[in-house]
RNA sequence: GGGCGAUUGGCGCAGCGGUAGCGCAGCUGCUUUACACGCAGAAGGUCGGCGGUUCAAAUCCGUCAUCGCCCACCA
């Protein structure tokens, strides 16, 4: 839609427009740094780096959030005319991909070793190509304002020349090395996993006490008895441990007893070990050095043989004897009913303990000693502790801070091998005839020592070891600078040097420790210590309605594209972004947006009424405010210098005025400029200035949900209810009334419009191309952001004042003619008494509204003076310091306005009796605030003044 | 075993030191010059329990309770 158009239709569809106007703002190139031209390369850049969701990813709740929250800051940036960048991409995920090309490798029948690496490397290759961009046009649905231009992969060229890089200086640096541990191991990925790739379950099992027949009985003792979660594992175990201070087997490990295996008639030590706790069952223990991490640390203590009886699929192997062949689950029945039927098996308790789970499967991980490769950590760590304690890098809310240092100051080494074959392959070369290994940077096929053939480990790293070089991979890292040559100086990448550290990083909290940290700590390494990113947000996790987490398992996901369907990608953002306090959940009813949808409704509406008042009237309305743009930029900065305002932002009210950048795009972007005719412009304006402030305090960055309630108040309760209805009026007042009302009406919606768009991108967008507001702007995407500052010139106290005299009156007189039952279409006469100190004021207030006030409240006589009379037979209302007498000639109901009366008087005597303490107390006086004691004596006389009026009516009625 | 969140009207949530707010639902009226995905009006909580600090607490401190999350090698 190149064309702006010029109608907006009556029903609101977002269906109707989203997919249009997205294909539009690609079109146009907004998504670039360069924004088409409407960037500003002397302001301060902003850029953000997506967590690149997983190539098999769909879109989920989460990531809902978190793009829409990127993108809210990122099109606010792109507004305010910085160079903006929001890089995007995917993640090969390797157990992900690698298990969906299984499963479809499967359903022909085939396993991955039919097809062997090489092939099966392509097929990934393939699905990827496939299925792999389904989530980036979900974004694109969102209205995501990505960079899809640029999009990254972390298994492109430059990917793999950058972990090959990191890879190979950590290495040389003695940071990655390679050993025997029990590593995490995933029996059905047949792969080892990094601690806290393990998800750890509280589960209720059992603890089974088995007898050990000693060698020979010591100390009266025939048997030890041990307890274990995992019988099966006795098939490996070569030791029994006690704490070597328990006096009841002293006798034992002094005499070096010897346990002889049931099942396995394997002789076994027993021995002391300060890990041992004496309290916890028995106090005796079975080791199993290659099926438990602690028992392999006491085996290596003690010199105990590993025995691995399990193959990587888990099922016992020939070291289980008889027992070979079984499923780890069928080992474990099997090992109990035969112990039990040797009369081994002395009792069984249930327990409860955590039992860990491979985070991608969800498969029961097996602890399981093999050789893989790690990353010493406590080094790397120590910097990135540094940045977030002095604030480099700062988290939103702060207490997330201390999970990270939590977790930084108890860093263990990161298991960095996997056992699959889609990902960066390990660039490690071996020479199996001399022995030579060594990380290379770029492949070798022969050994440079003794000339014979070279072999690369078979691993692939951890997805991990990529993601968390993501902020400066996608910025050019390493590119043709040499190794070494450039860790002095971030100038050797032009990019880097300009665009890095990126703004903000948006994430869940659940791979703070995964991903956050280790950006921090391999950005810092690589790129001399320059932290990534400034701010990280912590986004709530999005629970479903009744407040548990969305899962595959529990079926309770909701799919936002089902959302976007249903009530608009919007209305999704805002109803979203609206639920981000500082909570660390939130949750979800899809019901809820309904209200959002109608808020976007209501805007939509809004709109409408503007254009048709526009165009509605005999002589073109549009011209009117054409001319507001062009003479009168003058006019309407006449007004509000009147006011005695700055006369800066004179020619540009509201907006900065910056030229437009494009070389063909020639003058000032002239906006329709506000006229400040009646109180009510006033107001209004005033209001939109404050509600500009509050979207650019200092808290507003992070604080989507106050921003966006700050919003939907504005434009609804405000705009809306009151501005839109006084203008109705307003508009049957003459030429100049109404000219200035359109002008406000344009310029109002406008600045609205500007300030809802990094939140509500399309409807705001699909309008703002319709109204005539005079930017010559193609798209409010690269429209200017509203300057609090410039719009300050209209804050105005004293139009306040006066609109929120106008809403009391006709706000009582409409709840009077409520409560008599009144016809909205009868016309009441109505006198105002004003009173206090700003008696004379008000009543000036009050008569320049009586227009508007009898059009409003449906009001045939309107007298306001300060010593007005009560009419008789009239209702009273005290309210503003305002006694509103509405004439119910006739209609007047004594028991009804006795009852009114004497209702409003309870209320009013015991806020006034709250007061009257407070005022009584000396402790209040003398130590509160002065302006808390003045303002509270003032609320108690003005209660005091009501309760005498309440009083006297009563009285009149009796 | 530690740590962190949450606890405010029927429901979902704001507020976080000066007399309790919003939205939904419910109630009463409305074809009012955009909008019934709407307009107007009324009703409804004393802010989980207890104790403390303060002139003043939903708001700060302590403690308990309930729900949830994270971390932790007790087999």
């Amino acid at each position: 839609m190149p064309e702006a158009p010029d109608v907006l239709p009556t029903t609101y569809e977002p269906s109707d427009i989203e997919a249009p106007l997205f294909a539009f703002w690609l079109e146009a190139g907004y998504f670039s740094r360069e924004a088409a031209g409407f960037a500003d390369f002397a302001k301060a850049p902003h850029t953000i780096v997506i967590p690149p969701p997983n190539v098999t990813g769909v879109l989920h709740m989460g990531h809902a959030l978190n793009n829409t929250l990127q993108d809210i800051l990122t099109r606010r940036a792109r507004m305010q005319g910085r160079p903006t960048r929001w890089i995007v991409g995917t993640d090969h995920a390797g157990i992900a991909t690698q298990n969906k090309v299984e499963q479809k490798l499967a359903s022909e029948g085939l396993t991955r070793f039919d097809l062997g690496r090489e092939a099966f490397v392509a097929a990934c290759w393939d699905w990827r190509k496939t299925y792999g961009s389904t989530i980036i046009e979900q974004l694109k649905g969102m209205g995501c304002s990505c960079d899809y231009a640029q999009e990254h992969f972390t298994m492109d060229l430059d990917y793999a020349k950058a972990i090959r890089r990191v890879f190979v200086d950590w290495y040389r640096e003695g940071l990655i090395y390679r050993g025997l541990r029990i590593i995490n191991w995933c029996p059905r990925c047949t792969t080892a996993l990094a601690d806290d790739e393990v998800e750890h379950v509280e589960e209720t099992g059992h603890l089974w006490h088995l007898r050990y027949p000693l060698v020979e009985p010591v100390g009266g003792f025939e048997y030890l008895v041990v307890a274990t979660t995992r019988p099966e594992t006795m098939l490996g175990d070569t030791g029994v441990a006690v704490n070597p201070d328990d006096a009841r087997y002293r006798a034992l490990v002094e005499a070096g007893a010897q346990v002889r295996l049931p099942l396995m008639d394997r002789v076994i030590p027993v021995f002391a070990d300060d890990y041992v706790d004496r309290n916890f069952g028995t106090g005796v223990v079975k080791v199993t050095p290659a099926h438990d991490p602690n028992d392999f640390e006491m085996g290596m203590r003690h010199n105990l043989e590993q025995i691995n009886i399990l193959t990587e699929q888990a099922y016992i192997n020939t070291n289980g004897g008889r027992f070979a062949g079984l499923s780890r689950e069928q080992a474990r029945e099997a090992v109990v009913a035969a112990l039990d039927e040797l009369g081994l098996l002395e009792r069984v308790e249930e327990h409860d303990h955590a039992v860990g789970h491979c985070y991608r499967c969800a498969t029961t991980i097996e602890p399981w000693a093999s050789e893989q490769w790690f990353v010493a950590m406590k080094g790397l760590a120590a910097p990135a502790i540094e940045a977030v304690r002095d604030g480099r890098v700062a988290f939103h809310p702060q207490r997330w801070e201390n999970i990270y240092f939590h977790w930084m100051e108890n860093i263990r080494d990161w298991c960095i091998s996997r056992q699959l074959w889609w990902g960066h392959r390990i660039p490690v070369f071996y020479c199996d005839s001399c022995g030579w290994i060594d990380a290379l940077e770029e492949d070798a096929t022969v050994c440079p020592i003794c000339g014979a053939a070279l072999r690369q480990d078979e691993d692939v790293l951890d997805t991990w070891f990529s993601s968390q070089l993501w902020p400066f991979v996608t910025q050019g890292w390493p590119g043709d600078v040499a190794s070494g040559a450039s860790s002095e100086t971030l100038a050797a990448w032009p990019e880097l040097a300009a665009y890095y550290p990126t703004q903000v990083l948006s994430t869940a909290r659940d791979i703070i420790f995964l991903w956050v940290a280790r950006m921090v700590m391999s950005s810092m390494y690589c790129l001399s210590g320059t932290v990534p990113f400034t701010d990280v947000i912590i986004h709530p996790t999005v629970l479903d309605k009744y407040g548990n987490i969305m899962s595959k398992s529990r079926g309770n996901g909701i799919d936002p594209m089902e959302l976007i369907a249903e009530y608009g990608a919007d209305a999704m953002r805002f109803g979203l972004a609206i639920q981000v306090t500082g909570a660390q959940d939130l949750k979800f009813d899809k019901e809820k947006l309904g209200v959002y949808r109608n808020f976007a409704t209501k805007i939509w509406n809004a709109a409408r009424f503007v254009l048709m008042n526009l165009e509605g009237a005999a002589e073109g309305a549009t011209e009117e405010v054409a001319e507001g743009v062009a003479a009168g930029a003058a006019e309407g900065v006449a007004a509000v210098t009147a006011e005695g305002a700055t006369d800066a932002g004179a020619t540009d009210a509201g907006v900065a005025a910056d030229a437009v950048p494009r070389a063909d795009a020639g003058a000032v972007s002239q906006r329709v400029t506000p006229q400040a005719y009646s109180a009510a412009d006033r107001w209004i304006l005033s209001r939109l200035a404050r509600l500009t402030h509050v979207l650019n305090n200092e808290h507003a960055d992070f604080d989507f949900g106050s921003s966006a309630r700050a919003l939907y108040a504005f434009f609804w309760n405000e705009f809306c209810d009151w501005y839109i209805e006084l203008a109705k009026g307003q508009l049957t007042q003459g030429d100049e009334p109404r000219a200035a009302v359109r002008r406000n009406l344009v310029f109002v919606l406008d600045t609205a419009l500007r300030l809802l768009h990094p939140m509500m991108p399309f409807v705001t967008d699909r309008i703002w191309r319709t109204l005539p507001h005079g930017d010559e702007r193609p798209s409010l995407m690269v429209a200017a952001w509203p300057d609090p500052d410039v719009l300050s010139a209209y804050i105005d106290e004293e139009a306040e004042r006066s609109i929120e005299l106008l809403c009391a009156v006709v706000t009582t007189v409409r709840a009077v003619r409520a409560s008599y039952g009144i016809s909205p279409r009868q016309e009441l006469d109505v006198v105002v008494r004003t009173g206090g100190q700003r008696a004379a004021d008000d009543t000036r207030a009050l008569k320049a509204q009586a227009a508007q006030l009898r059009r409003m409240a449906k009001i045939a006589h309107f007298a306001v003076a300060p010593d007005a009379s009560k009419p008789p037979q009239s209702s009273v209302n005290i309210i503003q310091g305002l006694e509103v007498y509405v004439v119910l000639e006739g209609l007047i109901d004594f028991a009804v306005e006795r009852a009114r009366l004497t209702r409003k008087r309870e209320k009013a005597a015991g806020d006034w009796e709250r007061l009257s303490k407070k005022l009584a107390n000396e402790g209040f006086l003398a130590k509160a605030a002065p302006e808390v004691v003045e303002k509270t004596r003032a609320d108690a006389a003005e209660l005091e003044a009501e309760l005498a009026q309440i009083d006297e009516q009563l009285a009149s009625f009796a």
